[in-house]
DNA sequence: TTGTAAGCGTTATCAA
DNA sequence: TTGATAACGCTTACAA
């Protein structure tokens, strides 16, 4: 008796024609086909629940070899195009799909690249993403998107588990908490192409994307200034990032230039969060002797801080001027608008992408500027146009 | 001579010390330990390049076997904790990460789910991943999302390719073009389990998350209507998406109920866009007896209308009432404030994630309520709230 | 043009 | 408590 290699069933074999002189049959119960080329094929194979048509299925079934599948499967030249339809039509039968995990396992690549991100609950990573993901999918790369929350233990355990699947490149964005980058460092070590964007380090020496932090905060500061601001405050982000630091420095800078004297207590860096920003911002605004502008490190910041203006009836721009960073797109709608430093998101994804896929295609080690530095832009809104200015 | 196992190096090997009445050797070279259980094991594994230390050279180097290795590794019982020590120093020495592929490989399941979202401009479906993406991480999963644009297509292909590196399980929200679902059958067919959210379908026997668009939209339209508003129009989405339709259901009902006869020309499907809608809102505003409010399908065409009657000096709410759907981060900020349907969007992923997940636990089929319905909440802005109400 | 067989890095089933 | 050895599904020399 004969049962099917497929279903086990014995009951419901048929003959079917004949393959390469072969007779074949099918199993009417599973739709499967086959011929018997040799005896103990006759069995099926075990731990059959659920299987899933594999290359060797299509092998029994059309009368080849495993070889001669994987072959015409992918289109290989030197196979005669008679056996190639045969197998292709098998493979449409028994609805083959191919396993990548089998694929990557023997290639060791998966064509997949690996994204870690701080959060998304702001629009912004989630529109680096977009823009990463739009570029990887178009050369035929997949994405793997993590996300460590802002902590450092998650970080570290996502880029274990990146590195344990294999994943042939990674695009990163530190937590505000990091400060040991000795789980990048295995990167380097095995030759896993890395780059790093929007939240850099130096400490390790991989590509780096990042805009304009310095000239972007200039400008903003240059602009309150402009606008008869005098005594700017600036709430600035953990001083472990590098953005956190260029954007105070960009601060600095500007409020030296026009010969503004920095009051040091209205100079307040703490880590990205609401409550943060809430605490800091009741702080500036409860001085005695309270800022005439705030300069937020980031557009969250800057509209919690519109929003307590607003609640104690501080009026903007006139008694109060604000700039955020990175234009949330509530930003456009906040009470007359927040002025804010537009980043270009979208292109932060894409150059790192782009980037990634440069070194793994490049066999060599690259010679290779270590960083690309991406233009921001000024967006001006009611929160800082004063009317006599 | 010897040559090291791992880099081929000939001049650089050691003796160091004896595992277990061997000699050890240790390659300065490259800082790799080994033992020679076996004559032919001198030769170096070819294909080295960049080889990432296995279980294998872990066995090697410290003289015990593969499985031994692998049970040490995996804290398994019966192993001398001599030996398992032996092993785990070692593993850390060499830097051994473990290979997921072939973990996976073996094991057929790759603890991973897939994820499969129309878009991710709004933040409504990043929302709904940071959801999903809580759950399963704190269950221990990893997950992999793509993004299929609103292209039919393009989810087809993401399908595939989710099938191909064998996800445990698929969370999908269909695009507005979807009209064929064979490609969500396969996952039927092969037991993967599937879970549609938001944007589900009749059309495939799978258990869905979804919100009561329905009440959600008869509420938005009744509140328009105890507002005063009569002449309500309505900009749906497209026809083919049950959430369309619901939403319509929702609109007709209410304003059934309270007598208003709609004029249909003022009821308008179509695709989800910034373009479709400006298009659409400039029709209905331009009407020459136009509507006294807008039901929107979304927020984001919600607010193109706020703006284009802004533009055109129409004045909200006395003029004009406007209610969207899903309560974007900038709706509530945008001029008065834009009124608007919350829907629970981390609530979604959640319960999407927790779902799959209990497919996947339960060996059985499960016998399912085959669907959730999660509450949506009715958030009144300026935008809705006229004066003399 | 096709088949054989080794190898990718694991786990699991037997024996020892 | 350990060690061989056979899977897992695929690619790819090398042989025929």
């Amino acid at each position: 008796m004969i049962s099917c290699p497929k279903c086990s069933e014995v009951g419901s074999i048929m003959k079917a024609g004949y393959v390469r002189n072969k007779q074949r049959y099918v199993c009417k119960d599973c739709n499967y086909f086959f011929t018997l080329s040799n005896p103990d094929q006759i069995t099926p194979r075990k731990n059959s629940r659920r299987h899933q048509t594999t290359i060797i299925d299509i092998a029994r079934s059309t009368g080849v070899s495993n070889s001669t599948v994987s072959r015409a499967l992918h289109g290989h030249a030197d196979i005669s195009p008679e056996t190639r339809n045969a197998v292709l039509e098998m493979a449409a039968l028994l609805d083959y799909q191919p396993n990548q995990l089998a694929y990557n396992l023997v290639k060791s690549r998966t064509n997949t690249i690996g994204m870690i991100v701080p959060e998304f609950t702001n629009s912004f990573f989630p529109n680096i993403i977009i823009g990463a993901h739009e570029l990887l999918t178009e050369a035929g790369y997949n994405l793997t998107i993590m996300q460590s929350n802002e902590s450092y233990p998650i970080e570290v355990s996502n880029t274990k588990a990146m590195l344990a699947n294999r994943i042939d490149g990674l695009l990163i964005s530190l937590t505000q908490e990091t400060n040991n980058y000795d789980h990048l460092k295995v990167f380097e070590k095995r030759g896993i192409p890395l780059v790093l964007f929007n939240r850099v380090c130096d400490y390790v020496s991989a590509p780096k994307v990042v805009v304009n932090d310095f000239e972007g905060s200039f400008l903003a500061v240059e602009h309150l200034i402009l606008n008869g601001y005098e005594r700017i405050a600036h709430l600035g982000g953990p001083l472990n990032l590098l953005v956190s630091r260029e954007r105070l420095r960009g601060y600095r800078a500007a409020m030296e230039k026009y010969g503004k004297s920095i009051e040091e207590n209205m100079v307040i860096q703490g880590m990205f969060s609401q409550q943060k920003a809430r605490i800091y911002g009741k702080y500036l605004l409860d001085l005695e002797n309270r800022p005439d502008a705030i300069f937020a490190v980031n557009d969250s910041s800057a509209i919690e801080i519109m929003l307590m203006a607003l609640e104690k009836g501080i009026r903007i721009p006139d008694e109060l001027g604000v700039v955020g960073f990175s234009d949330n797109p509530e930003s456009a709608y906040i009470g007359p608008g927040l002025t804010t430093i537009r980043q270009p998101t979208n292109a932060i994804g894409k150059t790192s992408a782009q980037w990634v896929l440069q070194l793994i295609e490049s066999e060599e080690e690259m010679i290779l500027p270590n960083e690309k530095v991406l233009k921001t832009e000024l967006v001006v809104r009611g929160s800082s146009r004063r009317k006599d200015f």
